[in-house]
DNA sequence: AAGGGTTGTTGCGCTTGACGAAACGCAGTC
DNA sequence: GACTGCGTTTCGTCAAGCGCAACAACCCTT
């Protein structure tokens, strides 16, 4: 196969149609809704193509169209399949009902987050009891310097893993941490006390605490945090918060093996 | 194309290498972990086109195997395509249409309820098609312990959180359950039921069926509820409103992610 | 160590199945 | 009412994907 056409959306590896196929995928996960035409423009192939693949995808539930003629989007399909990987992942399943629980007790959101390639990975989300929601970071690849998970991921590293995932730090706020002396400084902190906290430095307004998950060895294997807005974290509550956090994380951590000899 | 094997996992519809691509996905959430060859046996193909099509789903990160020569199972791309689902999955506008289908089915109003702090929030109504309708509840808190909604929502909660939620239980009618002993014993007649029931418990003349919504991983999320004046929503109607009303909890699950396995 | 029996992986022709062009039905809209 | 946009359908063509068979590691048992 050459590469006649620049084809930006797909990497162009494997069998073509299918390969078009979960470009699709790509491309209504990025945009959120689309239409045929739009969909075969940002491939680069023709209408036609385009909707036999999106009619095979419908079949299999994995897309579905707003209306009876109308745009597609991302369907019912890919939740089950999500849930099917999660369900094989013991960590998840072994930290569900604790999270559930610490989302009951705090009132706010509890995610769970493992280290993939340079960046923190979502694994799976409790919304808290509160009615204001934040959205759902599952699946998304969130900066390591920004956020209370990525700290505690970033403090079971050894120095040699640290260095190697410090690239050029981003800014997303005032307050998050670009400098490499500054985010090593912090990460020492976070692990001589055994917990992280970010206040405003992913989004303004936005306030989260995370302690370790470890397993049997005692590696840091995933992230536990609270986060919600920073009104309702103040500095006080923080401390109440962090409690919570590390009995939470301490548990699972128990139940992954941690701590038995 | 002529039918030479059963091909038992696969629909048969649309282009056929994405559909055994995804067929091939279908496999890996049933089993969790895959050989190449146990896929083609699966799939009923030859071993090199089932090697090819995993590889196409690697790329995407859709699948990943588990050593450098083992297995496969469902990737973290999954988790990524997820998030990007249940971002644009609002509760509220997943309900709508069945919530209004079964308003017209009934002739009564239509609620959706949420837990939210030690009460029910309802989110949507939808008006029944009686000119005698009830106020609109939208925004409100409602007791958890005289609605039938409140009672699916306590049943979706674990014994812990239970606790939490039950204070000083008031008294709305005589009917209205007080005793703490008596509420646990109907939210575990809900939770095996599947459904609650409220007859003069908030108000006299105001009877409500409702049932739970659950999301992909099962939990209790929300409730929906059907209610209408007593003289309407005789005994036997109620039955015949229970059905459909758990019906369309259940569509409405579904469309959130729920069911698998 | 040597053997058979598993795996997952890779070239290679043949042909089937996927592709693009164009036409179609249906909504809006000027 | 012509026009323009959409999603959908049909159809002939040809290359893309298929099955075959050989390959390379890995387990077993011998």
């Amino acid at each position: 196969m050459v590469d006649t056409v620049p084809s930006p959306a797909v990497t162009g590896a494997g069998v073509q149609s299918v390969d078009r196929a979960l470009g699709i995928l790509e491309v209504l996960a990025r945009t959120g809704e689309s239409g045929v035409t739009e969909i075969a423009a940002e491939l680069g192939v023709h209408k036609s193509t385009a909707f036999r693949l999106v009619a095979t995808l419908e079949a299999h539930r994995l897309v579905e169209q707003t209306a009876d003629r109308g745009r597609y989007r991302l369907g019912v399909g890919i939740l089950r399949l999500a849930g099917a990987t999660t369900a094989r992942l013991d960590l998840v399943q072994e930290a569900r009902p604790i999270a559930r629980q610490l989302a009951a007790d705090t009132g706010e959101t509890v995610n769970i987050a493992v280290l993939a390639e340079s960046s923190a990975l979502y694994l799976d989300q409790v919304a808290g009891s509160s009615a204001l929601q934040p959205h759902n970071w599952v699946g998304q690849h969130i900066p390591l310097h920004a956020t209370s998970n990525g700290k505690v991921l970033l403090a079971g590293l050894d120095d040699a893993g640290l260095e190697a995932v410090l690239g050029t730090l981003a800014t997303y706020t005032p307050r998050t941490i670009t400098g490499h002396r500054e985010l090593r400084e912090e990460v020492a902190r976070v692990r001589e006390q055994g917990y992280a906290v970010a206040v405003d430095e992913l989004e303004v307004g936005l306030t989260a605490v995370a302690a370790p998950i470890r397993n049997a060895h005692g590696d840091v294997v995933a992230s536990m945090s609270v986060s919600g807005p920073s009104f309702r974290l103040t500095e006080e509550q923080v401390q109440d918060v962090v409690r919570l956090v590390v009995a939470a994380a301490v548990e699972v951590s128990h139940r992954l093996g941690w701590g038995h000899r």
